[in-house]
DNA sequence: TGCAAGGTATCACTATATGATACTCGCTTC
DNA sequence: GAAGCGAGTATCATATAGTGATACCTTGCA
């Protein structure tokens, strides 16, 4: 009603369900009736009905008291369910634990999803900050240096479209939103055959990324480390990071090459 | 109609589309249509609509060739936002990192979800298996150390009646089925403050898991640590890791302790 | 070449979701 | 402490939106 159903073969009111579903994320970690229908859009009724069958579907948590929702286990479980669908994640785990536990810094599994990446597998250390911890965040490809060696695979014209087209966002005062220096970074990364980014994602991380080729050599995933710029530079990264970081990719990449 | 639905508050439709998305698991990381028909019950018609309505809202890729269809990176957006909502993870999460380092072993948040134990957070190390270095897989409580060690906290009514009632399952030839010699472990738990459980989720695998309280001193979640029996026994267990995961755990506790 | 199994498309029917309305309960506010 | 407000809950007549039977394609196998 609201805009028009495609056809027959499209079940509105599953559309809704998952609407309220996915109006949590960090920001919206609870939500009452009235904060769902007015993220959503559906109106309080729709609403009510929605919530309480995925409450009593068990997907959603219900406080006695304030009546707010909340996700529940469940939503973990589908996650658990998607590891086991995704067949990058099981080959990379040894071998991102094998790195991790070398280089005593945070390495993560990112995945090019859209115009975003997605971090799949991430194994933290010390210093990691929450969002970095937890799997599943997404963020601008264009903006991190798993996006940029990813795309830096891709054939020339693709990539120019990407780095025209997709989206850019200021996680902090000097995240890069000018795209012909990200187009020129990106240059470079296809010179060298990795990636390193300054101050992207929250100020004074560097992050380091190689890229996991796929059968036909396109980068679909990419293996990255983040590290603090108080404790590392550019030069010891090259030397003591990049080369097992380089190893890894590769050994996680399933491409032949001759 | 295939069973009478509760009442106007709840709707099937929805909830069809839930059973849809269940239908994912360990043993099934790709369904076609027909194999989806089967898992969930529903009729090939509804089936094709509502995995249809899924694909088109980015919750199940669609192999063109098989035509069969996969989870997405939807499932870990949603795990994401379910980690914000959890206030535990955020609190629990440095510690873990600390005592992994620390151990150089597999450690895990383990929280009480009905009669099962989920694994929220996970911080594998080289020898983990697949199914134990990702989140979200649950196992009966009964048969693993965190799920002891959590009813050991409860009132002994409430932990007779779990004994007697909760779900078990036979992961290996060893797995304690005894629900009398359950009963008799989960009382030395009781006075030791920790469990200590062997060859339960797989062969010479020895867990150990002391619980988090929450302000009402009552356990909802445990720490919970993974060794292989081929390098640990108890008396090394109980002078190198129990001090260590008996700190984290109470470091974690909100409970107020006079 | 023909059959079988799985995926896709169509359609008339009515069961099912709809959303307006009204009721209840806790709060502020005056 | 009455009045007003905001939020959650419950009910109901209506027609829209999901149903499932059927038929059509496509692919793979014998």
């Amino acid at each position: 009603m609201t805009k028009s159903k495609q056809n027959t073969l499209f079940v509105g009111t599953l559309a809704k369900g998952l609407r309220v579903l996915r109006a949590f994320d960090e920001t919206h970690t609870e939500l009452s009736l009235v904060e769902l229908a007015s993220l959503t859009g559906l109106d309080k009724s729709a609403v009510q009905r929605l919530a309480n069958t995925l409450h009593l579907e068990g997907m959603l948590d219900k406080d006695p008291v304030t009546r707010r929702y909340r996700p529940t286990h469940a939503w973990l479980q589908l996650a658990y369910a998607y590891y086991w669908s995704n067949p990058l994640v099981a080959r990379a785990m040894p071998k991102l634990i094998d790195l991790s536990q070398r280089l005593g810094e945070t390495v993560n599994l990112a995945e090019l999803s859209g115009d975003r990446i997605i971090y799949t597998a991430r194994l933290p250390c010390t210093r990691t900050i929450f969002a970095a911890s937890v799997p599943g965040r997404t963020v601008p490809a264009l903006n991190t240096s798993a996006g940029q060696v990813i795309l830096a695979t891709h054939p020339s014209d693709e990539r120019d479209a990407a780095i025209r087209d997709w989206h850019l966002h200021a996680h902090t005062s000097r995240t890069t939103l000018d795209r012909a220096e990200i187009a020129r970074q990106i240059g470079t990364v296809v010179q060298n055959g990795f990636a390193i980014t300054h101050d992207q994602m929250i100020l004074s991380e560097i992050g380091i990324a190689c890229a996991i080729r796929g059968p036909d050599s396109r980068g679909r995933a990419a293996v990255h480390c983040s590290v603090s710029a108080h404790h590392w530079d550019e030069a010891r990264i090259k030397a003591k990071i990049l080369p097992w970081l380089l190893d890894a990719a590769n050994a996680i990449s399933p491409i032949l090459r001759p």
